[in-house]
DNA sequence: TTATGTGTTATACAGGATATAATACAAGTA
DNA sequence: TACTTGTATTATATCCTGTATAACACATAA
């Protein structure tokens, strides 16, 4: 899988790592099981300080997607803990949602891209 | 039209006074040409310094949901700018439909809340 | 005129978040 | 041993957030 950061986003580095990483998973890019690249070689590869992208990975065992092993290095969760979205995550969906009707953007449109993100779709 | 804030919430204050205004006027509960209350009396009501309202209101107004004037306040524009979600919004919408079906949320179900938000449901 | 209520701008300050940098440690593997 | 892995610590610099003031321009009402 391959990460590109945004350095000019308003959105932390480590966030975007973080974001990338559950939309692959979610896509299927990434399979339960499957191994992440290592703290340093990730760092190096984007060319972001370790530190960076160990807070990506630490939120990512925080919040169940993935789980880590001195020996096995970083892989993603066989069991990932359900429960859908959280309050804060709604409240995003539903700004983003009235953003999308304010401007323009028809019922139809905005669903149709809800179902092709929720399947993985660009 | 009454607003919260979540003085615990990771969102800044001004985003949260800025979400929840897209969100009434995507509801329907604020209409276009409808005065919004003053900076002064906002940052009264929900007690934090009128710099943090103001603010809010500036990214509100560079986004072209409202306008002002010194003579009228603050309204909600008659004409807001087309043009549907920015490519940032895309991707945070791309991340929660992610997140929604990792954590094991049915398509039909999160469709289903999508619909309401867009709609301007609870 | 005076007073009040608008939005707007500017400054300064404190606290937290973000990112980098340099180390160090523990555990496992070759 | 030597290497890689995740993890932790400390320090530093920068930016964001929110607060606290103050001042200004404009319109309206007393």
């Amino acid at each position: 899988m391959i990460l590109t950061i945004d350095f000019e986003s308003e959105s932390p580095i480590y966030m975007q790592i973080r974001d990338q990483i559950v939309r692959g998973i979610g896509s299927g890019e990434l399979e339960s099981g499957e191994r992440l690249p290592s703290i340093r070689a990730l760092s190096d590869d984007i060319g972001v300080n370790p530190m960076t992208v160990s807070k990506a990975y630490s939120l990512l065992k925080q919040e169940g997607f993935i789980s880590s092993t001195r020996k096995g290095g970083s892989v993603v969760s066989e069991k990932i803990p359900e429960g859908g979205l959280d309050d804060e995550k709604k409240l995003a969906l539903h700004t983003v949602a009235s953003e999308a009707r304010i401007r323009g953007m028809g019922e139809r449109e905005f669903l149709k891209l809800c179902s092709d993100y929720y399947r993985g779709g660009a």
